[in-house]
DNA sequence: ATCATTATTATGTATATACATATTATGTCA
DNA sequence: TGACATAATATGTATATACATAATAATGAT
């Protein structure tokens, strides 16, 4: 059964992934060639290939040519975060999603964003402040400048029914994005809209989206310290 | 010449990747079948296929078997962090690594970790210590519990040259992992270890790591509340 | 010996073909 | 009409084959 048993990239995979954790292939060791493993799991070479592939994209082995493939030494293993939006984070939790809208208007955006964006100093640029909440709890509180060369529409959205956020990822693609994650202590202004005291902490996710050559926009969702991210790997 | 021009699945992938940016695709339309695809691009279908799956794979396409593809309504886009060693972080940013042990003892876990871990109360595990330092300054506090029972060996290592984190990455696999990032301010003695104030903040990564059925580690790595965790998509 | 050139080799990718599988659409019978 | 079996279909995967590419090893000329 086992001869003949059907031979799926998965499986092969998972065998492989065996090795490796059960330190048949030890770190930073020379594991077999494609051709033998294909003979050995008596399955096409582009069958191997693909597992092989697939955990090397995973971080657990390093692929060379003419070099050939071993156990990484330092697994720098990546931990893959799916970042929804955040009606979606909340339904998925259970809550019971609304947002208020804080502030919608064109300003002078401050050089902090039009230099992280590449933008000239001072630009006019559409600031939409939002609170996002969790059965009526603040959830998250979204700061974010708009480049309106990017997405003129925008300018006339009055985010009643919609928030932003959901706004621009039905309207506005985006390339490439840059995300930062860290913490810091809350000023007065986050406290009071989130409702914790000045100088708790918060979680802060910043993110940038592009078209290339063209920036689109520059968020700062600010999350109470409690808020927790998650991943399993 | 582009009518000739090798047609690789970077390439198609990369025109499919316009395509949605642009809107040519909009969200939450159906796009054509692999073959069709396949018959416009001029190649084989298994490489509109390997081009499909990995958008799909990074959330931009929603694929269902016979249903056909179509481009993802809210794209759940992952952002994908890689989490090196901390040794190797730090020489990636071009600092002088150094790490200090703090403490080495085997203890009865607090209920946090052994809850956690699912393992019993009051349980026996290695406590261990460091601090993890780049040009001599505080970057990382690593607070780590490890069940003995999952590595043995580890009660005689002293950690006088490689620090718990490297000593496990090389003498432990795991084969699932949990990770958390959180926000907090810092303890008395946390502020003291990394050199903030207390009631600073501090960015918190919790991990979890597991072979099946079988708890490994729990760690705390902590950071000063500056500390940026990047990534692009 | 040193350097440039060429062969070798393991992985990377493309292709045609075949069959598997999940899901929808269809049709039949009660 | 509704339940259930059946066909149709798009994606999913496996295979043999061929060639591309990168990196190393071997070779030869200076």
């Amino acid at each position: 059964m086992t001869a003949n048993a059907r031979k799926s990239f998965h499986a092969i995979k998972a065998e492989m992934a065996r090795r490796i954790a059960e330190r048949v292939w030890a770190p930073g060791a020379l594991i077999p060639g494609e051709e033998v493993l294909a003979v050995e799991f008596s399955c096409a070479r582009a069958t191997v290939n693909r597992a092989l592939q697939e955990l090397a994209r995973g971080g657990v082995l390093v692929r060379k040519r003419k070099a050939g493939t071993r156990v990484a030494l330092h697994p720098m293993r990546e931990a893959r975060f799916v970042i929804p939006i955040v009606r979606q984070e909340i339904e998925n939790k259970g809550g019971i999603y609304q947002f208020r809208l804080l502030s919608n208007a064109v300003e002078k955006a401050p050089q902090a964003v039009t230099k992280r964006l590449g933008l000239a100093k001072g630009k006019e640029m559409l600031h939409v402040r939002c609170l996002h909440l969790s059965d009526s709890r603040p959830y998250q509180y979204e700061d974010r400048w708009v480049n309106l060369d990017a997405v003129p529409s925008i300018r006339h959205e009055t985010f009643e029914t919609v928030s932003p956020n959901e706004w621009l990822v039905t309207h506005s693609p985006f390339s490439q994005a840059e995300i930062v994650f860290h913490a810091d202590l809350a000023g007065t202004e986050e406290a009071e809209i989130l409702g914790v005291n000045a100088k708790d902490s918060v979680f802060i996710i910043e993110r940038l989206t592009y078209l290339p050559q063209k920036p689109i926009t520059f968020v700062r969702m600010i999350h109470p310290g409690s808020h927790r991210m998650v991943t399993q790997l």
